[in-house]
DNA sequence: TATTGTTATACTCTATAACTATA
DNA sequence: TATAGTTATAGAGTATAACAATA
């Protein structure tokens, strides 16, 4: 049996070389990780949404809370932790503060008195409209390396680990 | 114009339970956003990882650190900052506890007097080796529902969005 | 003057225990 | 007894400013 083909090493790239004095560094073995790969190319989707949506005074949790509620009115806080895979106590301030913005309304649960229906107010469902598109504008461009085909297998391989 | 062919919208499951009052709710527009399914299978993998490096007593970035080292001997501090995008400040602690537990040795860089280069002891050698054996199989497994081919695009296509 | 590594610190995110009011 | 929402709090993760030693 001949050796096996090697994959470049970065050792071998000069004999003579031990301390590359380079700022990068050999990451192959990470590279090759669905946990990194994923985490990193959320934290570049991350700092665009992050940047984008400061105008609207959004983070990327307010979004996905307020769009959640877009399309399912009157859902309660446990349906959102639930969804969004978030635990109750970290819900409350968040919620509170959407309120004190005037973006949604708590009003009584029509079956549950223990629950609280939350909608969002005209001024919610403007905000949410113009968020949403500029969410589409900004993964666009933070995909732009990737072909609308790619961007949509990317997202199936995605969810394949996660749904 | 005819009106657009409407997608299967929650509000349709029945025209008289306004409050479905199920646990989840309709998260479809979340679930094309790369950011948001990246992050979400991220967190799977994450938690596998969590669950699986704990006999090793490793966090991601611990494992991260050692990984590195192990490919890239007498790396500096400023080096894995760098490659890994954290800062400075936060890798300081982290450097003790691994010398600390005698898994990595900080030695005086042969040309800059400011630097230290960080080798693995060999029993950094001899964990960093198991616990990459852990993570490989680990990884398998929480992409188990991914073909061998299909993690590969996966992983291509993340790469397109940071690398 | 610029850079490496460090300290101190603050802010965000996430997690747990315990309480209340309703069911 | 169990669940929805809440409070308080603790722990991680991440960020900035400022300093000492060296280049």
């Amino acid at each position: 049996m001949p050796p096996p083909a090697k994959t470049p090493s970065a050792k071998t790239e000069s004999a003579a070389a031990p301390s590359p004095r380079t700022d990068r560094l050999d990451a192959r073995v990470l590279e090759g990780l669905v946990g990194y790969n994923a985490r990193r190319a959320w934290l570049i989707v991350s700092t665009v949404f992050a940047d984008r949506m400061a105008p609207y005074g959004l983070k990327q949790i307010d979004f996905s809370v307020l769009s959640l509620l877009a399309h399912n009115p009157g859902a309660t806080s446990r349906q959102l932790c639930n969804t969004l895979d978030i635990l109750p106590p970290n819900l409350v301030s968040l919620v509170a503060t959407l309120d004190g913005r005037g973006l949604i309304e708590r009003r009584p649960h029509p079956h549950d008195g223990r629950a609280v229906g939350l909608h969002l107010t005209p001024a919610g469902e403007t905000l949410i409209r113009e968020a949403e598109q500029a969410v589409v504008q900004l993964e666009t461009e933070a995909s732009s390396r990737l072909s609308t085909r790619e961007r949509e297998t990317l997202i199936k391989l995605l969810q394949k680990i996660y749904l």
